[in-house]
DNA sequence: CGAGGAAATGCAACTAAGTTGCATATTTCT
DNA sequence: AGAAATATGCAACTTAGTTGCATTTCCTCG
């Protein structure tokens, strides 16, 4: 595996302020590596079998969403993708690509969708969330 | 009530080559009079009295998205928003913008966020969605 | 190092959005 | 009106995510 791994994922949860335990690591791994958003289970399976129990992915993911080192990505089918947060902005994360040929997500995180105004008829924008579709590189 | 939603729904539906029948026609309505994209059990409290099964809002608003009648807006909290399609491009929706003090969702139907590129890295774009997040007029 | 308190984990039971199969009812066409 | 096509309702099911509570692990401080 990958030695220095571990290290990093102890070194983002002391510096969030959070207790360093088995579990955080090796969930944090995982999406040091995966290489886009992923469910609750798939990082489950990721874990093989050092398995977690799903209410400590899901309590660890909102501990890690709350102290900004996560993001919830997006939803889909009624369920949340979560990925670290990776090539963001304080106001705009890179856009998500879905292919409506073969499903896959990828991050699009080489350009950035122009801003909303911080201000329009009233409302303050904080934030923009872009969510792409079409065709993959392999489907297109 | 409008006398007139009713033969604007009947008109819609037999544009779409549906069945007129009357659990589409108030659903219809409901989407009509709505500003914001609705849930499915919000629908059904609209209709109050007249009540329609969850099963027949569910297959109805798949109907109406199939036909390109209604959009699926967004999800949020696991519950899928819909809405009609109204203000849309081929590529794109109007922006939907959270406030995250209320929680109310509002259509900014005013102006639209730039496209991104149409092909970028072998991904071909077909459409683009907008998520907005900050605080509304009322609580801004 | 070895408590002791704070925080995290696991388990079982629960909640709620959405789906499916099937019998019945409604719509449309002739 | 009658037949075929389609839509509706109901009950049972699926599944992502949550909650309460007992147990375990982590960190700090003597
Ligand atoms: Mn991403
Ligand atoms: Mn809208
Ligand atoms: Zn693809
Ligand atoms: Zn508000």
């Amino acid at each position: 595996m990958k030695p220095n791994l571990d290290e990093k994922a102890r070194r983002m949860l002391t510096t969030a302020a959070l207790y360093c335990t088995e579990p955080r690591i090796a969930i944090l791994k995982v999406l040091l590596e995966a290489r886009r958003p992923v469910r609750q289970d798939q990082i489950a399976e990721c874990l093989g079998d050092r398995a977690l129990n799903k209410v400590t992915i899901y309590r660890t993911l909102a501990s890690l969403v709350k102290t900004g080192l996560v993001h919830r990505a997006f939803m889909q089918k009624r369920a949340s993708y979560f990925e670290l947060a990776h090539n963001c902005t304080e106001t705009q994360c890179h856009p998500h690509f879905t292919c409506s040929n073969c499903g896959t997500t990828h991050c699009l995180t080489g350009f950035a969708v122009p801003m909303a105004p911080s201000r329009y008829r009233g409302f303050v924008i904080h934030h923009q969330q872009v969510r792409l579709e079409g065709l993959c590189p392999a489907c297109a």
